[in-house]
DNA sequence: TTAAACTTTCAATAATTACTGAAAGTTTAA
DNA sequence: TTAAACTTTCAGTAATTATTGAAAGTTTAA
């Protein structure tokens, strides 16, 4: 496989992964694509490489930038803004994981403990509702436990974590 | 709240947490719905509770029967079929870690081989490439070993993770 | 058997989500 | 300042994904 083809196999396969998790395929495109550039690329750059309008690229840049994982570089002597991509494998993955915990999490985390806390009327419904939803509530919030931990943790978090699950 | 708010709010919530992880909005109700009832409801049940109409919900009880998340149940003396869900929550996100799993993670860390296995032809360019698609190929890897070890796992499998994590 | 009771399929359509491109906005060198 | 170089916004449109509903298929009691 030459260069050129392995390249767009990846950035196509990333965005691909994106839409089946959540995240739009120019969003997953971009990070793919300065995640394997040795340099930063300007919007430019990326519009012509992904063939993309200048206002996909626009938004999807600001939303990478949002989530902490792309960020601005400008050049001495040139306007362009340029753009590049947080390298570390595991910084990348504590960002993702904070975000959605932040956005996704954290929302359902509150309903299911609202909900898991009304009044018993003894009735089988209300019954198997708390249990159930108290049961999630449980399993959702020992998740995000281990997120919170991992994302507030230093360097090097997840090779601590698979040492102790490969034990 | 009374149960009925409380009900609602649950199905819907748990609609679009699914919506914001690729699983569609009446898959995801209609497991919540089975979730939180004691009795395995009938087609018709589902239907006229979630107002979505019969194709739909055949649909998506076959994706969830699929998943190994909801069972199809015969009463005696009556033709229609009832459905119930998994209920013991630990079995139910093992399901869904192994299906996502199967259908997500793994043709990813193929190509993420594929890609970053590539003749190094000394170049900027492909050295990045090679070197990032390793790096993510070491990750998705952990993970999805993860996943595997939890989903072969014997019951109660998420309190011994959480044992570790939390020490 | 057969016909009533039920489930599945799938083409048509609706709803949602993503994308474009041009106009408006911002920044900066001169 | 100002005008060129650049970025952002957003209404309109395209693409994707989910849903409907009626016809076809299946099962079973009599």
């Amino acid at each position: 496989m030459e260069y050129q083809e392995a390249k767009n196999k990846f950035i196509s396969t990333w965005g691909v992964l994106g839409t089946s998790w959540g995240i739009n395929k120019a969003m997953a495109q971009i990070h793919a694509l300065l995640w394997i550039s040795p340099e930063a690329l300007s919007m430019e750059d990326i519009m012509k490489e992904l063939r993309i309008s200048r206002g996909n690229t626009s938004m999807n840049l600001r939303q990478l930038i949002d989530w902490g994982i792309v960020y601005k570089e400008t050049k001495a002597g040139d306007r362009k803004e340029y753009f590049t991509s947080e390298k570390d494998v595991q910084e990348l993955a504590r960002q993702v994981a904070k975000e959605r915990s932040k956005r996704e999490i954290k929302p359902v985390i509150k309903v299911l403990k609202e909900v898991s806390s009304i009044k018993d009327d003894s009735s089988e419904n209300t019954k198997e509702l708390i249990k159930q939803t108290k049961a999630l509530y449980d399993l959702v919030e020992s998740m995000d436990t281990m997120i919170d931990k991992v994302v507030n943790q230093e360097k090097n978090w997840m090779t601590k974590v698979l040492i102790k699950f490969i034990k």
